[in-house]
DNA sequence: GATAAGCAATGATTTAGGTCAACGCTGTTA
DNA sequence: TAACAGCGTTGACCTAAATCATTGCTTATC
């Protein structure tokens, strides 16, 4: 039971979300992120038959359609907008583990029930699967099952990253490290000297990620744009003069 | 290029640990853990397949025998003894990301080199394939492809776990929370009241592996055994009588 | 059996980051 | 146009865990 996903056309919301073609899309040979998706393991034939499992959703900002420890009926493929996933303990405190986006697969879970919730950030768009339908899926396109063991052998280098962030990381290198990885996201391999980033995710979402509390996560931005580092601009913008060296700073070279 | 492994009976170590039957062993079928690594997902006949890619070998205590970030040459499967992984900071500053032990598989990455580092705690025993001759085993039997996949999401929940100790947990609760999981690694889901754990990792490694400094660890244990909660024996051995209390103070019910 | 090296425990002191509190800005509701 | 809520920043103060230092084991080496 994915509590109360808004499905497409069936929201109150304005349609300007809805981009022309997509309501009760059915042909994933279209689909905006057919390059990046687990899609992208079929061809377009295969996609035919994905295309009958698929259910295209719209999830507001702010809410969460995987609950923690409910039951795991589905299976996730992002096509737009930001998702916050999330581990907490029964007194509220929260871990982010990861942000994803476009393209990402979530739900992979061997236990019948989801280990993490997650969130979006901002309007996502994502693609629905049933747990069996997938299942038989796969079973059909071994390709697929290619795709989604690379997917968490990815997923799991980045989970050990983290996990030396927040074990032996300062709070300077974890917030370099964090808008280093973000300028990655934004510009690949090739960084700019003078990049500049922008973000959906709130300062509390910044310090639930890095292990911190909103109130470093400030004190720390404010520290490296009074250093020259970056320059903070209004609202979620992030300008980086030298990413170089946010790099390093983000690996342990004080400074 | 896995650096210096001491391959079985060319090491000028004494012979003991060679168990009768195993040198040069070219018969999965016999494997002492058969039932717990990726074999477990072959049929006889195909383990003969195997048996013929697979070069045994033993890692003494200490022996680093995967550098972080050398060459992904090889793939692991643990058949007996306990290994460290970890990730280092240039620094020296380290976070043991997890320990695992038989059964388990390593070196799944997309990369070519590896993204972590894996010493060997006690005496050690794996298997070891080369990468294009394991690819082409999956190419052959995709129920081992199943297989990984499934050890990958399950490690994928545990480093979110751990991300949420190292993220949010105070010492007391990292220290409660990594005696519980030894729990579960020695009994399963029946943990006994008045259980025993033997471990042989040291302050160090649980230190490392916690975030926190060996002082903390060596504090925080003694704490708990000062509140009745554990008995520190000689060596690496632990008593726990409650069980359950341990595992509320891991989830934040402080007591 | 003296010396050294590795591991664990504990005490004294310091500090990075948390907590608590105030304030400013923007956008929304009444 | 006031009231309010959400978000971000900054300051004052506090504390959990780090750091530094000492000691007491074992086990290994000469």
């Amino acid at each position: 039971m994915p509590p109360s996903l808004t499905a497409e056309n069936t929201s109150g919301r304005p349609r300007r979300f809805v981009i022309a073609g997509m309501e009760g899309c059915t042909n994933c040979s279209v689909c905006e992120v057919r390059a990046n998706g687990i899609c992208s393991a079929l061809r377009d034939d295969e996609l035919e038959l994905l295309a009958r499992a698929a259910v295209r959703m719209a999830v507001p900002p702010g809410h969460i359609f995987i609950e923690e420890g409910s039951r795991a009926t589905d299976f996730f493929n992002i096509t737009g907008g930001t998702v916050k996933l999330f581990k907490s303990l029964p007194d509220g405190r929260r871990q982010i583990t990861g942000f994803v986006s476009v393209g990402h697969f979530l739900g992979l879970a061997v236990s019948d029930r989801y280990a993490f919730g997650a969130e979006a950030i901002d309007q996502v768009r994502l693609c629905r699967f049933s747990r069996p339908k997938l299942e038989s899926m796969i079973e059909e396109f071994p390709r697929m099952e290619r795709r989604l063991l690379a997917e968490a052998a990815n997923e799991l280098v980045a989970a050990q990253d983290q996990m030396l962030l927040l074990g032996r990381k300062t709070a300077r290198e974890r917030v370099a490290s964090f808008l280093y990885g973000q300028l990655e996201v934004h510009y690949g391999d090739a960084i700019p000297a003078d990049a500049r980033i922008s973000f959906p995710m709130t300062r509390a979402d910044i310090a639930d990620f890095l292990g911190l509390t909103v109130e470093t996560v400030s004190r720390t931005l404010s520290g490296l744009r009074r250093d020259g580092l970056v320059t903070l601009n209004a609202g979620h913008t992030i300008g980086v003069a030298l990413p170089a060296r946010l790099k390093a700073i983000a690996w342990g070279d004080a400074g």
